[in-house]
DNA sequence: GTCACCTTAGAAG
DNA sequence: CTTCTAAGGTGAC
């Protein structure tokens, strides 16, 4: 039986985040609107199962810490159906990277077994459905050049910053 | 089938 | 130094 999508509002200090939950876990975490949609702000929150709200709190938490610059303590669990194994093995890579540690599309396709499909990297990078929790902003170029980011560049290098890490 | 993409090493000018 | 090319996976057209 198909669970209804529940999406949630992430409120933050730089706006905000839109997640979305399914009856496995978190699925999607959309970055803040770049205009302030007037939304409809009272939604009524349709029974939201309390698994998923406490999901939702896990989330919340986690990304407050990792946009100021911390590790997060603890992650939702993180939901990739439909996903090619390739992005999956991409995404796994990037959740073992270390805070300030950071990473080269070259580097995560040689530990996936892929040292060629350098490219394809930046593109499972770029299909990452959980950006900011699942770390895409971590990986650069290889000497050490921003390379480019599908969500705004801005983000990439605010969340870089925080981590302390100099380009 | 073709093209563009969060890339990169290497070769040529 | 700069410019150009080829190569890998995937989704859009």
């Amino acid at each position: 039986m198909k669970t209804a999508l529940h999406e949630l509002p992430v409120i933050t200090d730089d706006g905000e985040f839109t997640a979305r939950y399914n009856d496995d876990g978190l699925v999607e975490l959309n970055f803040p609107p770049t205009r302030p949609r007037r939304s409809p702000k009272k939604t009524p929150p349709p029974a939201v199962p309390a698994k998923i709200r406490a999901w939702h709190r896990l989330t919340g938490a986690a990304l407050a810490l990792v946009l100021a610059g911390r590790p997060a303590k603890q992650l939702p669990p993180l939901v990739w159906a439909g996903k090619t194994e390739f992005q999956q093995a991409v995404w796994r890579e990037l959740l073992k990277i270390r805070g300030g540690d950071t990473l080269s599309y070259g580097e995560i396709a040689k530990r996936i077994g892929r040292p060629k499909a350098v490219r394809a990297v930046g593109g499972a990078c770029g299909a990452n459905p959980i950006p900011v929790l699942v770390p895409c902003h971590r990986v650069l170029a290889a000497n050490h050049k921003i390379g480019g980011f599908s969500g705004g560049l801005a983000w990439k290098k605010t969340l870089l910053t925080r981590e302390g890490i100099a380009l």
